[in-house]
DNA sequence: CACACAACCTGTCAGC
DNA sequence: TGCTGACAGGTTGTGT
């Protein structure tokens, strides 16, 4: 599920009940997630109040009073659901609890523990190295076609893996490149390069819209994800592409019944659903 | 430098 | 019903 519309719908959830609140007591309820949590990860928490919940790409950073930030990100499988109180015990997978001065809980679920947590001093944030390389934000007014052009210019791998990169643009995930591409009418095969210039301009408005919409309807539920709140994101009704092989692409003519309808391929090991004959 | 691929870990689903 | 294998939203590290 998390790519940039579902770690923002995450954010919003998170931050009417975090922001202003004081965290009473946090533990990890085992010591690492993909990587080992940073030492005294309970105890530097509690007891701190929470300033701002924030996003960067798919990384939430929960700013805390004694200047350090909550650095969070979701990997694969990783989800937050909120309990007011009382709060049931744990399921298996919620590693990380936070409670408020409100007794609300605040946990954070990861079967596969592809996520991780840091923390670390605020003033940082900007080397912290899995933020450093970061490209520029898609919804962002320094996400143009003259900027994506460039990032784009003479790199010769397809421009699915290409827009996969975190470092040209970062926040797009599996789904949202194959929606996003068909909404341009770009092929994923086509090379980076050839899509610097005129191609580009049709991608960036491409990128925004449906990630704007996503971030409307809550984010996508794939599976069993949910938001914090426990409600559905809807957005994964409005998939165009994703996931929908051997069917019509929405708007196409395409005779099923001679086509294939929508593709799906494999590009440097992750798939990539397409239509070939409303992507060029 | 640019790119492809394996690895990280667990759950789910299709097929037998 | 149970087993096996393939596959899944992301990112890093390694090898070519």
């Amino acid at each position: 599920m998390p790519e940039l519309p579902e770690v923002e719908t995450v954010r919003r959830a998170l931050m009417p009940v975090l922001e202003g609140r004081r965290i009473i007591r946090a533990v990890a309820r085992r010591p690492d997630l993909r990587f080992p949590l940073p030492d005294g990860f309970g105890q530097r928490l509690t007891g701190q109040r929470v300033l701002a919940v924030r996003r960067r790409a798919k990384f939430l950073l929960i700013e805390l009073e004694d200047g350090s930030v909550l650095i969070s990100h979701l990997g694969m499988s990783g989800s937050y659901r909120i309990y007011p109180d009382p709060s049931p015990s744990p399921e298996k997978h919620e590693h990380i609890i936070l409670r408020t001065d409100q007794d609300t809980e605040v946990r954070y679920n990861d079967p596969r523990r592809f996520g991780f947590m840091d923390l670390i001093d605020g003033a940082a944030l900007d080397q912290y190295v899995m933020l450093k390389n970061l490209g520029p934000e898609p919804l962002g007014d320094g996400f143009n076609a003259e900027i994506l052009s460039a990032r784009l210019k003479g790199r010769q791998t397809p421009i699915k893996s290409a827009l996969l990169d975190q470092s040209v643009v970062a926040g797009l995930g599996n789904i949202y490149v194959s929606e996003a591409l068909f909404r341009a009418g770009i092929s994923p095969k086509r090379t980076a390069a050839s899509v610097a210039g005129r191609r580009a301009s049709r991608l960036v408005p491409a990128i925004k819209s449906i990630l704007n919409e996503a971030i409307d309807a809550g984010g996508a539920s794939i599976s069993d994800h949910r938001q914090p709140t426990g409600e559905l994101g809807y957005f994964q009704h409005q998939f165009a592409v994703y996931g929908r092989q051997g069917q019509a692409c929405p708007g196409c003519d395409c005779d099923l019944a001679r086509t294939r309808g929508i593709a799906k391929i494999t590009q440097a090991g992750r798939s990539t659903f397409y239509c070939s004959r409303a992507q060029r």
